[in-house]
DNA sequence: CTCCATTTACGTAACGTTTCGCTATTGAAC
DNA sequence: GTTCAATAGCGAAACGTTACGTAAATGGAG
């Protein structure tokens, strides 16, 4: 039915070879490049990939990983990685592995006999475990938001200043005149809470000073999680004067639970969140809180991919990349005399 | 380096055939299977699947266009969806068009020339011409959320049943008393759009009477578009009593025109919405409105997909189906005395 | 122990590319 | 009109599967 490249050179009276050469960019006679090109528009002929993946071992497609594509800064990270992707003609397999381990080791396996040649991963645990079987294949893998330490040297990695982020967010807090002021984190094990808490605490040295235990939360990156969280915070004898949450989820459940307190921000508690958003807009508009760049971050991995797959050469193999994150100062904390 | 067919049937001293008999599910003698099974084992032999897709025509991949990932309606069904083809070993490639009409067409031609054996799609026109390339190619094509009347008979969709659900909510409205219902809808040309309208008519007519025609409102299904559609209707003279927004981000655009005019849900104006995804239980607690079956249509649209590209036989080739939703009744509508 | 109907095994030819190692062609310089 | 680099073109052998058509093994019946 579709036509081969072998109708091609039966129709131009060329070699196979010849017809290869051009379609990869080698140089032919001027009169020869004619005739291919009104073949191949004549036959309206199409590379078959699959022969070509054959042949090269190259699938021209990359593998994503991620936790919850319901999760807003995830999407809007690959909305723009892969963008980039396709321009290089490169497809994208997304799965959703949905938090859960096992839903991602199979995810990595299931894109490693697909023969992607390449892997994103958004990883739900510390260990990295489950990317094993991509490793041993020896598929490049570039980690997003989040490193693992236990692949140090063997996989490249996005992520942004998460400590500079919350020493940032802390301090502009404590200039503020807080000096309660409570931590929401995700799971204790995940290397963004881990840097976000060192942020909080150096800050608070800056100051000369040490927050309370009971200010940080640990929690789990859901909005059920930083709702309860919130709620547990508030309960607490002395209750914090303002609440630094540290992803998008828990800075909804959160609020949440301030609106269901009936606590006015700013003038009851200062509130710094998470993640810009659209949706932050509309709902709560003018929050204070911590942009991270997410079209910075995909098009960062998809160029860090993208150098993986092509220049094996240039610099060194892998590389950590640590982007900057933003202080959007909303209206959401207020100046507070300290009462002495 | 990595083991193939060929060294299986080497170790085992059996034929090629035999080999590929087995991996396909034949029978073979229990006495060769144990030696195969070992010797997949020991050479940890995976069929490499551009081979196997080069023989058999079948890339075990599936192509998936939408508007835009960051719409949570969308993701949510895409969830879904691609849990249920990768059980059953089907790849998931995601393209997002960003609503742009050449994004959508070059998302097209890119998936058939990567010999998806699938396309889904959820339109963004109301002509359906980027599809030609697949069509003319024989893919089987899922419609999503939204039909090509133009595409009759060609492709299979999962719609909702759009005119029952605007029906539901205007009625509800109408039966409490309302007779000023504000209608937010979608861009003209939509299919969902000229559906839901329908059905507020529908409702209108049941009552005998006829809404004003300025209180309906073509937007874009943005957020942005819900917020002016919603200040619009709140600047006329008349102002109604109760409004219908249809769709997820208009609902958050209107709502925000809502805090800001300080207008109070129900007290002052009665408010329905469309789509109930976990953000809303967070931002606007207890808000009626139309859900729809994102999970049932995600799960729809994978197993018509599945069954176009297995038993091509079974029933009619190309079927439309209507799933149904709810009316979730929330405390954002309050019954009113019509002055008489 | 033979025979025959069933199973199971196998050799081989595709599938449509890319690439290696040559040979043929070209055209500028003499 | 030769000669010689340089440039283009070519034949054929892979890549690792699947599937067709036939050949061989099996084992119950006679």
């Amino acid at each position: 039915m579709a036509a081969t490249m072998k109708d091609i050179a039966r129709v131009t009276g060329l070699g196979l070879a010849t017809i290869s050469k051009y379609l990869n960019g080698g140089t032919v006679r001027p009169k020869n490049k004619k005739l291919i090109e009104n073949a191949v528009r004549d036959l309206r002929f199409v590379p078959n990939e699959f022969a070509r993946s054959l042949k090269t071992s190259q699938s021209r497609t990359v593998g994503v990983v991620i936790p919850e594509l319901g999760n807003q800064f995830i999407t809007s990270i690959i909305t723009s990685m892969e963008d980039i992707l396709r321009k290089h003609d490169y497809a994208v397999i997304v799965c959703d592995c949905r938090t859960d381990a096992k839903r991602e080791k199979d995810a990595v396996t299931f894109l490693v006999h697909k023969r992607v040649d390449g892997l994103i991963s958004m990883p739900t645990d510390t260990t990295g475990a489950h990317l094993q079987p991509a490793l041993d294949a020896g598929i490049p893998i570039v980690l997003v938001d989040r490193m693992l330490k236990s692949l140090n040297g063997l996989v490249s990695a996005v992520v942004v200043d998460n400590v500079d982020a919350a020493e940032k967010a802390t301090r502009f807090l404590l200039q503020s005149g807080h000096d309660e002021i409570g931590l929401i984190l995700g799971n204790e094990g995940i290397y963004t809470t881990q840097k976000r808490r060192e942020g909080y605490l150096n800050a608070y040295a800056e100051f000369h000073c040490k927050p309370r235990e009971e200010l940080i939360r640990f929690s789990d990156y859901t909005m059920d999680g930083g709702y309860a969280a919130m709620k547990a915070l508030l309960a607490q004898k002395t209750q914090p004067t303002a609440v630094f949450v540290t992803n998008f989820e828990m800075t909804l459940g959160a609020m949440l639970a301030l609106n269901e307190a009936q606590l006015k921000v700013p003038d009851q508690i200062s509130f710094i969140g998470f993640d810009k958003l659209d949706l932050f807009g509309a709902v709560f508009p003018n929050l204070t809180l911590v942009k991270q760049p997410q079209n910075a971050i995909g098009e960062c991995v998809a160029k860090q991919l993208l150098r993986l797959l092509t220049d094996a050469s240039s610099g060194p193999l892998h590389q950590i990349i640590t982007l900057s994150t933003q202080l959007n100062e909303g209206s959401s904390t207020r100046i507070i005399q300290k009462p002495q």
